[in-house]
DNA sequence: AAGCATTACAACCGCGTCCCG
DNA sequence: CCGGGACGCGGTTGTAATGCT
């Protein structure tokens, strides 16, 4: 059965032959497709316009790029499926020579599995609840957990559990998090930072919603079980993961409020033990602003190609973000690379 | 070596949107 | 405004290649 299109012809599917490409080829490069549905018949093929076009642009396109995918396009992807979600048509227009198919392809047979392996959720980019904190020992939960209550404000952590070398106050909406992070380096050699966040520069340890991307499968449902999703990962496992960032997916990274030093808080002297009111009011109030910031992202961001989206991205971050104190202040305390429990304190002095 | 399972990728299908008469 | 054709997109299926027992 072949498609409206093309119903009243006899077409072949399936894989095409190296003939059926030659003709195809030969016929656009000569004349162009013009109207699809008039392509088969013009090149003399028992296809459907919709199958001739399909090959073209996935297949036969002279500028498609063949082959496997880089480390870096691979990052621009799961980049770029945190914000947009599974729009591949989106995503491919940020790696040329790719196309969209090929994009959904790799996410679906590679990606997705590196990301369920490394405890995340390929939807939504959070960490599964598979992988909730359980214990309390490892580096890239404390360090975390650190970063992040400094703008969410009720939610506090304390390092003062002596039972366990870091430990995480739960109340904190780990989900919390700034925007796009992490950045690939290579879309942004002229930078000296290696993980980018957004600079929104919080002052207090009142609620301040950073910017925030995210793709419609995390925005809309969450709740205050689900928040707690982001947790710990085994040092051994943040080995494996790619220097320029502690989070593949992005989520849960960072408090740049504390980072950057902007405060004039540390915001351990802040802990407050906030109500089951102030816990719901709170994750209504950020899941508001949450989702309005990524109306607005999303939009800005859609029809962005490559060098329209790292404009975006670094135009994210605020002016008064300093780079060199990031770099040389941040670098050595493993903010950037492998996190150990032990870092934790100077971490945050820094 | 054979059979089965898994993986990767090409292709199809259906639906939504756009455009034009 | 409406209807139909063309196109684009995302989900799904089919199939060849590869790996495993």
């Amino acid at each position: 059965m072949g498609h409206h299109c093309c119903s009243k012809q006899k077409v072949k599917r399936g894989l095409w032959s190296p003939e059926e490409d030659e003709k195809l080829v030969r016929h656009i490069t000569t004349h162009g497709h013009g109207c699809w549905s008039a392509v088969p018949k013009l090149a003399g093929l028992q296809r459907c316009g919709k199958s001739c076009r399909l090959r073209w642009i996935n297949y036969l396109r002279p500028d498609l790029k063949r082959g496997s995918f880089t480390e870096q396009e691979e990052r621009v992807i799961i980049d770029v499926h945190r914000i947009l979600g599974n729009r591949w048509a989106q995503i491919a227009k940020h790696l040329p020579g790719r196309t969209d198919n090929e994009v959904k392809n790799f996410w679906n047979s590679c990606i997705k599995k590196k990301l369920i392996a490394q405890g995340l959720d390929p939807n939504t980019h959070n960490l599964l609840s598979s992988h909730k904190i359980n214990g309390h020992s490892n580096g890239f939960a404390s360090k975390t957990s650190h970063n992040h209550n400094r703008n969410t404000s009720v939610f506090s952590i304390s390092t003062s559990h002596s039972n366990n070398d870091a430990y995480v106050d739960m109340k904190t909406p780990f989900h919390h998090t700034n925007s796009i992070n992490p950045i690939p380096t290579s879309l942004y050699e002229n930078s000296t930072i290696t993980t980018a966040t957004t600079a929104a520069t919080t002052t207090t340890t009142t609620t301040t919603t950073t910017s925030e991307y995210q793709n419609p499968n995390f925005a809309s449902n969450q709740n205050a079980h689900s928040l707690m999703e982001f947790g710990s990962r085994s040092s051994m496992e943040m080995a494996t993961l790619p220097s320029y960032s502690l989070n593949p997916s992005g989520f849960g990274m960072f408090d740049e409020s504390c980072m950057w030093g902007s405060g004039t808080t540390t915001g351990l002297e802040h802990f407050h033990e906030p109500t089951r009111h102030e816990m719901i009011m709170q994750v209504q109030h950020e899941n508001q602003q949450q989702q309005q910031q990524r109306e607005q992202e999303k939009a800005k961001f859609e029809g962005q190609n490559s060098t329209n989206m790292e404009n975006l991205l670094i135009g994210n971050m605020s002016s008064n973000f300093d780079f060199e104190f990031v770099e040389s202040a941040l670098m050595p305390c493993g903010l950037y690379g492998n996190v150990s429990p032990m870092d934790d304190q100077l971490a945050w002095d820094c």
